[in-house]
DNA sequence: CGGCCCAAAATCCTATAGGATCCCGGGAAC
DNA sequence: GTTCCCGGGATCCTATAGGATTTTGGGCCG
């Protein structure tokens, strides 16, 4: 019952909140589906008021659209813009919190290194995988994404600037949609893996710009990677 | 009733939005001070629902924090680590932004000098106000401010990049706020004027890294002031 | 056979009511 | 005198009901 104290103490608006997110990122809703608010209602067995406030949060997030009295909708996946236009994004956030980064390397760098490890690990495991099966096990696909993003956010973490971790955070949400529409090849677990290390050391250079350069560089072959597999 | 029908249409959640917003910005409201529900409702004649709608939207715009069955506050004023955050996501999303921008250079600087005429001409206006009164009317402060955000909303236009123009929106509400607590020296007119031409010459000059180092100065003198005056 | 109109169902939106929680002040116990 | 407890009031949170709007399906007209 600690548990369901915990709950009640958070409010239920924030528990359906959570559980349409999960919802959401899981990817067995296709986008452009309705979102029927009594629908979801009486699924999560709540009233509609509180889902009606859980959606209104998610809006803001991008994952859910909403026309005025017609209702929510699960967004539409990216368009080849929207798509470019992510990329470019990730590039400005990402290099800004590099160079912020780059002031505090010498705590960063042992993280990154920890972080760097956990990520090749979870690639080969996945190469691994991929040699066996033919189809690679979506919990060992997520913990691969998992050890990824962790990398990256380490670096916002580092640039101890809230209004970046949270721009990030929002941008993240979006980028996991399209994980699932344009799954980058599992081929590049290699490359990924080469880049982070040079992320890395470029933090451990002492040159303020490296890690900068390093970073646009990362992202430019991950769009790459990404864009040319479609 | 045309204008009732489009108000509708919207939905009264969205009015209700609309009117915290503009409360909050203009500022007669103390930073900390509570948002009752019950009472927002009685004030503006609409029942509690809607209300709560509009504030769990504003909530994720740091115009108001909420607490867990505590209810909603409008937010704490910033302090200085905050204010120090703010202004370096400034500069990433700024720079980003100019550097992307700068692809649509001949485009954009007909559309930025237009901008900096207005600027200093509001500028110019404040200062001969300033010398008549010792206080300057509101409504020019703003106009001011506005052909301010107008020549900056202009080069994220420019951007093409909807998540950049959304983040940097985003920012600007918070930034808005830091406009009531460290109102930076209205001497500073002359020298923004000037940054602002130059970011415009940075544009013409068709070197694409110009514009991304003269917008990073600017950022940092405008800091510089704001901070200065505290 | 295609297009238009209208009515019914479904859905969203707002209002209201009741239960749960937090805050505050008074009184008793140590 | 201080601390603890507790009861009333206020506020938040969820559930339910009813009005307004959109959508859909059938029938009618051209």
């Amino acid at each position: 019952m600690g548990a369901r104290r915990d709950l009640d103490r958070r409010g239920l608006r924030d528990r359906v909140y959570d559980l349409v997110f999960e919802m959401l990122l899981t990817g067995d809703l296709p986008p452009g589906s309705r979102l029927g608010i009594d629908t979801l209602a009486r699924d999560l067995g709540v009233s509609p008021t509180p889902v009606r406030e859980a959606l209104v949060h998610l809006e803001r997030t991008g994952l859910v659209t909403r026309e005025a009295l017609k209702g929510y909708r699960v967004a539409p996946p990216l368009d080849a813009a929207q798509l470019a236009e992510l990329f470019d994004a990730r590039v400005v956030l990402e290099t800004g919190a590099a160079r912020l980064a780059a002031a505090r390397a010498d705590t960063l760098v042992p993280t990154l290194r920890r972080l760097q490890a956990r990520h090749e690990q979870e690639g080969e495991h996945v190469i691994a995988l991929l040699g066996g099966a033919e189809r690679v096990p979506l919990e060992a696909m997520q913990a691969y994404f998992a050890a990824d993003g962790a990398f990256h956010q380490a670096i916002f973490a580092a640039s101890q600037n809230r209004y970046l971790i949270d721009m990030y955070d929002d941008l993240g949400a979006v980028t996991h949609r399209l994980r699932q529409v344009a799954l980058r090849g599992l081929t590049d677990v290699k490359e990924a893996g080469a880049e982070h290390r040079a992320v890395v050391e470029a933090f451990e250079s002492g040159d303020p710009a490296a890690p900068v350069a390093a970073m646009r560089r990362h992202i430019a072959n991950v769009r790459a990677r990404s864009l040319g597999g479609l």
